[in-house]
RNA sequence: CAAGAAGGUUGGACAAUCGCGAGAUUUUAUCUCGAGGAAAGUCCGGGCACUAUAGAGCAGAAUGCCAGCUAACGGCUGGGCGGUGGAAGCCGACGGAAAGUGCAGCAGAGAGUAGACCGCCAAUUUAUUGGUAAGGGUGAAAGGGUGCGGUAAGAGCGCACCGCACAGCGGGUAACCGUUUGUGGCAAGGUAAACCCCAUUCAGUGCAAGACCAAAUAGGAAAACACGUUUGAGCUUAGCUUAAACAAGGUGCGGCUCGUACCUGGUUUUCGGGUAGGUUGCUUGAGGGAAGUAGUGAUGCUUCUCCUAGAUGAAUGAUUGUUACCAGCAAUGGUACAGAACCCGGCUUAUAGACCUUCUUGCUUU
């Protein structure tokens, strides 16, 4: 039932096959968005930052912190600094949002903040999707859910933990 | 047809799939709705809300030809005046310079109670004195213009015409305009987006207003005990009770001053509390459309009709296909400015392309 929907939505946009990785597969089962996928309160992104793993590369910077949940959950932080025009934040917010959405079974367990980078208007989606979707493939690789941190930042035991 | 002027409309369309926000319902799946002409800048004006219904004086800010429209305005409409253009048109902070203060490079004799450098005239001591604003020269600007008279030479010194000012008369609600009328020889310049004067207007803070529900923490209120100075009164008189006044301090009244309102440190007990968060304010409104009607017009009135975002780490999106327009031989590429945040009326600024209406001038044809 997954696949079939899936394949249907964005088949052959996604060039990173998804399932090959095993997820748990949970109840959120389609490709919904709603607000139990964001980050809401001002605490949800104190935690975010207390204690996180930074990802960039030209586009986009991603400040990612795992969950302890089974899903994820995604926070914009688009500052008017860098972008300047409001019409350019709402489209990078649009763009984000959607591409997590596509792909948030490979991010499930990460809360992700995303902060816009200067110059992103000028670049147009499909590179930024693909520069995503690259973002996307660094996170799963680093297997930060499983308690293996990258080099440069040390979590402290007293991790939060159930 | 060409060149130009004024104003207005539109702001690609349709479909499929996957999503987002809100609402409804037969309540978990369907249906309906979901950015703009500027949503922008936050420059004005109002509604709405709260604050002591906001006192007086001073200071401050804004506006500035006249009349009208409007909830209101610094907006709009009509008119006047000035400037500009060949015309349609366009532009104008457009009150006061005989209340006062200030400001102005260079040139020039003199630039603000005018002025004698050259020139002209007169006198004599022959290089000086006096008269003179016609002429020359300087300058952005030199104290009305032309002519005749007049004079030593000149000068509104006198006269005629033109211009100007004031008065009268006529028109206009007014700004202002006209004048075949009268008076005056004629004013001592500019600058008030320099101070200033005059007239009119202005309480402040903004939906993070405010209301309600409410984890936490401190403060808060009431009662009891204790409690500054002076004076009066009473009593059981080194004391106690009570009243008044005086301080001193704090808070608030947009800035300053005056004025004015309220309050007062400690301990104990009781009451209660309003930050995080949530709900509400929150979209039916000076609303849009059509027709009629009054008015030159802005706009008003009447009838019918429509309900078309309401988020809050903040929805309104992504992909694909067909198609419209533009560029290119084609493949293809591009389709502006730009995103609601309490709501309205304006102003200003940004805006690819397309379309419409009216007017001016020129050319051609009939």
């Amino acid at each position: 039932m997954i696949n079939n929907t899936h394949q249907n939505s964005d088949g052959e946009l996604s060039s990173l096959s998804l399932d090959e990785l095993e997820l748990p597969h949970q109840d959120f089962s389609r490709n919904h968005f709603s607000k139990s996928l964001r980050l809401l309160s001002p605490q949800d992104f104190q935690f975010v930052f207390a204690q996180a793993e930074k990802f960039s590369n030209r586009h986009w910077t991603f400040i990612v912190r795992p969950n302890d949940k089974r899903y994820p959950r995604l926070g914009l932080a688009i500052a008017k600094k860098q972008l300047a025009k409001s019409v350019w934040r709402n489209r990078v917010k649009r763009l984000a949002r959607e591409t997590f959405r596509q792909h948030k079974q490979a991010l499930s367990g990460y809360d992700i903040v995303v902060l816009g980078r200067r110059g992103m208007q000028d670049v147009d989606n499909e590179t930024l999707i693909k520069s995503f979707e690259h973002l996307i493939r660094k996170i799963q690789k680093s297997g930060l859910k499983d308690g293996k941190p990258m080099t440069k930042t040390k979590k402290s035991p007293t991790q939060r933990s159930k």
